[in-house]
DNA sequence: AAATATCCTACTAAATACCTATGAATATAG
DNA sequence: CTATATTCATAGGTATTTAGTAGGATATTT
């Protein structure tokens, strides 16, 4: 479960590439991170429909990050190789949940999507491509963690 | 993304079926929860080897809870159908990463495989299977959301 | 004009998700 | 003890999604 396609790893690998070296064509991102040429072509014409990349056609032309990497959230990545985070059907359209039961499952997985989605927009690319120091925090999400589960612990009792 | 398998889904129904029916043949669930009676044997019997549930064979036989829904996690229901979560593969063989840059992508997918993981666990299938009154509580996510990007947004500053 | 880019459309291949079929093993009710 | 109702085991089969290819048109710089 929740196994992230190649193609948002590529998109990833392929952006931090990019914070790291400002401007550059596809064939040479798809040398050096080991990226099919063509994939990550179809990859990038994505990502540029979303707004995260800029291009220039032409001889040196290439790719490069259409704002600030401080600015680009990992949903927004997410979002744009993938469509939505949409764990069931009803969460969109509830009308679907003809079952009855109150539905207490979508209210789980609801929750479910809340939380994948705050993490995610919880980290930028900046934090992702950040130079290789031995010591570089973001640690967000193992606090994050930690937090929420001492609050339902604490909520429970 | 993270479009979770109707094979879930319907064990989570059937289970919560179980919890207000105590025990059941698969042929009666699939058909009061309009789920296919064979798909359905099949995951029961994921269910079973799981240890999720206990069965007995023959003329009036069935299924039934292993143990109390209090004690069934939503995570120990998703670790029984589809296996373990696994967003990339590096994050149980560490060894795979030999791009180098020392792997802050990696972190991150890690941070996401523990948020689900964390909020997974964080639900029974008992409060899932409440009974439908108006007022049921059960907001461990939203809260617990609010909560974290509230610590977040602390932690930033 | 030649070279080097992005861009566009369509196709194939592999994996996965979803579901079906057949029938054996087992227990119970009558 | 036999008919019936159940779980259990194995082997498919179809449809969808993911992953990747192919070929070329379009733009821009040198």
């Amino acid at each position: 479960m929740f196994q992230v396609p190649t193609k948002t790893q590529y998109a990833i690998r392929a952006l931090v590439h990019l914070v790291q070296v400002k401007t550059a064509s596809v064939a040479s991102i798809a040398e050096t991170e080991r990226i099919p040429f063509k994939y990550l072509e179809a990859i990038f014409s994505q990502l540029k429909s979303a707004g995260l990349l800029s291009a220039d056609r032409g001889r040196s032309g290439g790719y490069r990050l259409a704002r600030e990497p401080e600015l680009i959230l990992m949903s927004d990545v997410v979002k744009a190789t993938e469509g939505d985070i949409r764990p069931v059907e009803c969460v969109d359209d509830a009308s679907i949940c003809t079952v009855a039961e109150g539905c207490l499952p979508r209210r789980f997985w609801l929750g479910l999507k809340r939380t994948v989605d705050a993490y995610l927009a919880s980290v930028t690319l900046a934090e992702i491509a950040e130079p290789l120091s031995p010591r570089n925090r973001i640690e967000p999400s193992p606090q994050l963690n930690e937090i929420s589960i001492a609050a339902k612990k604490e909520h429970h009792s």
